[in-house]
DNA sequence: GATGAATGAGGTTTCATTCAT
DNA sequence: AATGAATGAAACCTCATTCAT
C-alpha cells in the first residue's frame, strides 16, 4: 500500500487525495487510515521509504565502491535517480511537512555516511580540504530542487557540484 | 495590495488565503478578485514583482559593476538576498505554478543578462568555458531550494557554485 | 438561522447536522459555518438564545409580579414551559458541551434573580430559611431532566419543589 | 467484560468506542460484538447491570430497613451514590437510548418496590398521603441529573425531595 | 468600483459493523 | 468461539470564487 501511495504521489505530487490511494490500493478508504492515521503521516511514512532506498543504495553501492575517489559522484548520482524516479513525492513531501529532509535515524544514518566518502574523496584527492558533510547536504537539497522542477539536465548539476566539492583551492577566503 | 500580498506570502506561504490577503490589505475580498481573477493569477504577480526586482538590481549592480570578473557573483549572491527577504513566498510559487521560474518576459531578459555576465567572466577568467546560461538556471534553482528550506548557509552555497563554474579544467569529459 | 437551528434542535435533539440547519435555513452550508465557526458553537448560541428567553420572561412576569410570594412559582413554572417547548434542545446542549447550564452573564443574571426571588418568597412566608440558589439550580437541573426524557408530569414536579422550599421545618438535621 | 464496559463508560461517558471496550477487556473486537451485537446493546446492558445494583441494594437494605419510616431515604440515598459512583454512564444511557429509565422487568420490580415504600411511609408518618410512584420516578430522574451535572450536593436534593414528599397538606390544590 | 455575505464542491477523518481466517 | 483487518457511509470543516447591493 505504501508502495502504490508512492507511486501515486510520484505522478501527481501533493494533490493526491486519501481516497485515491485507497482506490489504487484497492483497498477501503478506513483501510488507509489504520495503517496511516493521518494525510501527513503517509507522506511521511513515503518519505521514510524513499530515505531507505538511498540508504540501501548508498551503502551497498557507494561504501563497497571499489574506487574510493568515485563515492560522492556514485552517491549523488544514485541519490539524483532515485529523486528522478519519482518526482512528485518531493513535492508531496515539502508541502506536507515543511522540507524534504530527513529526520531522526535516517538523517543520522545519511551523515554518518556522506562524512564516511568526504573522507575518503580527500584521501583520493577527489574533495578539498574543506569541504563539510552540510556542503553535501545543501547540494543534494539544490540537487532535489533541479530535478523535481525540471529546470535542467540534472545529471549536469551533479558535476558541476564534484567539480564545486573538488576544486583546487578552497573557496574564497571572505565569509 | 501587491505589495501587502507579497510579504503574507513571503511570512506564511502557500497556505494564506485570499480573504486574509483582503484583510491584510484593507480592502473586500471582492477587491482583490477585482485585480486579480485568481487566486494562481495573484500568486503569479507576486511572482513577477520578485522577478523586476532581481532585474532590476541584476542591471544596476551587476552589469554596472567596475569589475567584470564579479559580476556572476553579485548576481547569485542579489538574487540570494531577494530570495531570502521573503522566503515563503518561494514555496507559495511552487505550489501554485509547478515551478518556480520566470516566464516569458522576465524570463528572456534573466536569460540575456546571464549571458552577458558568464561572457565577461570568461573574458575576465572567472567562468570556465563550457559554463552554460543553463547552469545558472540550475544553481539559481538549487540556491532558491537551500534558501527556502534553510538547509544550510546559502552564501556558502554560492560560493561552492562559483567554484564550480569557474573551475580550471571542464567537469569530467563523461556525459 | 439561529431560530431555524433551534427548532430543529428542539425537534431532532443532539442528531441534526450542519447540513440539515442549512437546508432548513434555506443557505448553503458554509453560510452556517460563517455565523457559527464549529457546531458546538451553534448548539452554544441556541442555549444562550434560550437562557436570554428564560431571562427575559423571569424579568417580565417573575419579578414584576403584583403577589410576591409566587415569584418561584412563577419562575419555575415559566422555565418549564420553555424547555418543554423545545425538548430535544435539551439533549443536544447537554451532548455537545457538558452541562446544559448557563455561563457567563446569564448565569450571574439568573443567580442574582433566583436571590431575589428566594428574599421575597422568604419574607411572604412562602419559602423556607434555609433555602439557597444552588437548591434552585439543582430543582431547575433535575425540572429540565423531566421534561426531556418526558418522565412524568412535570408540572406535579414544579408543585413537589416548591413544596420542599417551602415546607414548614429546615429538612432533616443530618448530612 | 460488561463490567469492564460499564466502569469505561463511568469514566468516559457517550465518548467510549467499541474497540476501546475491547482493548480494555483484552478481548479482539468481534468479541465484543458476538455478546453485544450492537453499540446500543452493549449499553444498554450496562444499564440493566446498573439496575439490577440498584434493586439489589433496594431489596437488601431498604425492604429490609428495621424502621419502616426510613425506607425512601435509603432508596434515593442508595440509587444516589450508585449513580455518583459511574456519573459518565448516565450521559452514555441517555445519548444511546432516549432516556435513561429502566424498562421491561428491572422497571416492574422497581415500581412494585417503590409503592411498597411509599406505603410503610405513609404509615409511618413520614409521607403525604397523595404521594405516587411516579413522583418517585421524577425525583430519581431528576436526582440523576443532578449528578450527572455535578449542579450541586445531590444529599441536600434527596433531603428537599424526601421533604417535598412528606410535607403536611398535599401541593396547592390547582394543576 | 468596492464590498463582503453567501456558496458548495471537495477534502479529511471517525467509528460502528462485518467477515474471512 | 475468537480475532482484528477491512469497510465505507457519514460527519465536520475549508476556502476559492461569485454576485447582489
Amino acid at each position: 500500500m505504501l508502495e502504490v501511495a508512492r507511486e501515486l504521489f510520484a505522478e501527481l505530487g501533493d494533490q493526491v487525495q486519501m481516497a485515491e490511494v485507497a482506490k489504487a490500493a484497492d483497498v477501503g478508504i478506513g483501510t488507509v487510515y489504520r495503517h496511516f492515521p493521518t494525510r501527513q503521516a503517509l507522506v511521511e511514512a513515503a518519505a521514510q521509504h524513499r530515505f531507505a532506498e538511498i540508504l540501501d543504495f548508498a551503502r551497498e553501492r557507494c561504501l563497497a565502491a571499489p574506487d574510493p575517489g568515485v563515492g560522492l559522484d556514485l552517491l549523488l548520482t544514485g541519490i539524483g535517480e532515485v529523486l528522478a524516479k519519482d518526482r512528485g513525492l518531493s513535492g508531496a513531501i515539502e508541502s506536507a511537512m515543511g522540507s524534504a529532509e530527513p529526520s531522526g535515524d535516517s538523517r543520522t544514518a545519511l551523515e554518518g555516511l556522506a562524512g564516511t566518502l568526504l573522507d575518503r574523496g580527500r584521501a583520493a584527492g577527489s574533495v578539498r580540504d574543506d569541504a563539510t558533510v552540510t556542503d553535501v547536504y545543501m547540494i543534494v537539497c539544490g540537487l532535489a530542487a533541479v530535478i523535481r522542477t525540471g529546470s535542467g539536465d540534472w545529471r549536469r548539476f551533479v558535476r558541476l557540484a564534484l567539480d564545486a566539492l573538488r576544486s583546487g583551492r578552497p573557496s574564497s577566503p571572505t565569509g
